[in-house]
DNA sequence: GTTTAAATTGAAATCCATTTTCAATTAGAC
DNA sequence: GTCTAATTGAAAATGGATTTCAATTTAAAC
C-alpha cells in the first residue's frame, strides 16, 4: 500500500472513531513510514526528537497503538522484552528470520508453511486468526 | 525423559558448574515437574508457597533460569508480558496453538513444517538454531 | 471569528514483571 | 568442626508499558 493511501486510511480511522487529527499524529505517522520496519517505541521516539524536540514518549506510544488498532501497523515481540512495530504496507503476510549474533531481521514468506499451519490447526479443531513464526539462527554475515 | 533422569541431569549440571544442591532447588524442581507446563514464575511461586511458606520469589526466578540453562526447561513468551517455562521432557520439539478466547494452550508438532523452515532459512543463508511457531485462534470449546 | 465541549498532549507518576543487591545463611570441601 | 564460596530471600532497583492530570489543542457549533 502506498504511503499516501496509508495516510488516508489513518485519517479515515480517526474520523470514524471520533478522534482528532493532530500535528503530532501526522509527524509520527510520517516518521513511522519513513523509517524502516521493526521499530520500538523508543526507536521512533528518538528519531522524532531529532527533528521535533517537543514530542512526548507517551504520545508516540499511544499513536503506535492507534496504528496497530487501525491496521496500518503490527505489533511484534521478538523476545527482547520490547514491542516493535512494522508497517503492514504489503498484502502478503510475512514471517521473520532473526540473527542471534547481530540482531538482523530478515522477512520471508512461504505459502506452503501457511497451508500446513491451517491444516494442523484444523486437526485440533482450531480456527487460526493469526500466527507468529520466527526462525532464530546465524545470518550469512555472522557465520564467517 | 523420566522425572528421575531430569533430576539427575540437574544435579550433574550443578556439579559441573560448581553450583550447590540446595533444599530449595530440589523443592522447586519437584514442583516444576509435578505441575503442568507453561507456568509463569508467579504460578510456580504460588504453588510452592502453599506447601512451603519460606521460598522466595527471587529463588524461584533464579532456579527457573538455571533449568533453562541446563536444558531441562524452556522459556517461552506468548505475548501476555509474562515469561513461561515448560519442561523439555520430550525428545521432539513442539509448537503451540493458543486460544485467543480462553487462553488454552495446545501443543503440536509437524515435521513437514520443520523441514520447510530449514529450507527457507537456507535460501537466505541462515542456519537455524531454534524457532518459534505459534498459531493464535479459537479453540473448539470457544467457537460454539 | 468566537465559543465551547471534548480530545490530546507531555511530564511525571504508576504499574508490573524481571532482575539485582546485600546481609545472613548454608553447602560441601578440607 | 572449620572455612570459603555459593545461596537465600526481603527489599530495592530496573526498564518498558501504561496512566494520570493540568494545560493545550482540535473542530464542531454558533
Amino acid at each position: 500500500m502506498s504511503k499516501a493511501k496509508t495516510r488516508i486510511q489513518f485519517k479515515d480511522f480517526l474520523r470514524t472513531q471520533g478522534l482528532k487529527s493532530t500535528h503530532q499524529r501526522e509527524l509520527i505517522l510520517n516518521e513511522f513510514l519513513r523509517a524502516g520496519s521493526h521499530l520500538s517505541t523508543e526507536d521512533l521516539y528518538l528519531r522524532l526528537r531529532k527533528g521535533n524536540p517537543r514530542i512526548g514518549y507517551a504520545t508516540v506510544h499511544r499513536t503506535l497503538k492507534l496504528f496497530a488498532e487501525c491496521g496500518i501497523a503490527e505489533q511484534r515481540y521478538f523476545g527482547d522484552g520490547q514491542a516493535r512495530y512494522e508497517a503492514s504496507d504489503r498484502d502478503e503476510h510475512h514471517d521473520h528470520l532473526i540473527c542471534v549474533v547481530c540482531g538482523k531481521i530478515v522477512e520471508f514468506e512461504d505459502p506452503r508453511i501457511e497451508e500446513l499451519q491451517v491444516e494442523v490447526a484444523g486437526v485440533h479443531g482450531f480456527s487460526i486468526e493469526r500466527h507468529r513464526l520466527e526462525l532464530y539462527g546465524c545470518c550469512p554475515d555472522c557465520s564467517t
